[in-house]
DNA sequence: CACCAGGCCCTAT
DNA sequence: ATAGGGCATGGT
């Protein structure tokens, strides 16, 4: 299998996976939440805040305090340091009055600085925020990605940013294409690359790592 | 019971 | 530069 084959023999495999992630500011929170953390967990802490926020996530959190966040999100895990790292988020975006049309009139790779200089804001949260909230073409590579390059290729790299270009140079910069191929990715690291009994269930032949864990 | 999950930061070498 | 530890809940 070659790294340009990877999208089509994913979509064949699983279909199209259409709009899967919920709204922008939604996506912003999640970004955060999901860090090291399982998504059903995300989830808990997600319907916390909407019930609390009613309409607008975003302005509601920036009203609370660090401590009211930090007990909503509790299901998430690392709920004291994720508060936070949420904090310092929204005071980025209260500078584009919490407006995205507003940082999407930006320049990407500048967009992507400024999160990067958040603390708490890394690589994959980042660019999460760009490609799904902001609609940005940046490609998202998380531990699905590598252990699927991995898995699939035999590819292992060092750097995230190494990752992300090999996958910026071999498909062209489009936001929907970027937005499908991680969806596909997750949904098939989910589906089969957990436990080795899922992984022999794998059409994938060319998959290298059939017993081995990563 | 042990181990993992869609990271990130800080510290010590 | 890079390895190791901390952060914390809920699911298998």
């Amino acid at each position: 299998m070659k790294l340009e084959n990877m999208y089509e023999t994913l979509r064949n495999i699983h279909g199209p996976q259409g709009k899967w992630w919920p709204g922008s500011e939604e996506v912003i929170v999640s970004a955060v939440l999901t860090q090291n953390t399982n998504w059903k967990n995300v989830e808990k802490a997600l319907e916390n805040i909407k019930k609390d926020c009613k309409n607008n996530i975003l302005h509601g959190l920036a009203k609370m305090s660090t401590q009211q966040i930090s007990f909503l999100i509790k299901p998430a895990g690392f709920f004291n340091i994720k508060a936070q790292r949420l904090k310092n988020l929204l005071t980025w975006l209260k500078n584009y009055d919490f407006d995205l049309e507003k940082i999407k009139t930006r320049n990407i790779e500048e967009i992507r600085k400024e999160l990067l200089s958040i603390k708490g804001i890394g690589n994959e949260t980042a660019d999460s925020i760009i490609l799904y909230a902001l609609e940005l073409p940046i490609f998202v590579i998380d531990a699905y990605t590598k252990r699927l390059l991995n898995r699939l290729l035999g590819i292992k790299l060092k750097e995230y940013d190494q990752y992300r270009l090999l996958f910026e140079t071999t498909y062209p910069k489009d936001v929907a294409l970027y937005q499908e191929f991680h969806g596909l990715i997750v949904e098939h690291a989910k589906m089969f690359c957990r436990t080795k009994p899922l992984c022999e269930l794998c059409p994938i032949d060319s998959c290298q790592y059939k017993n081995a864990k990563d």
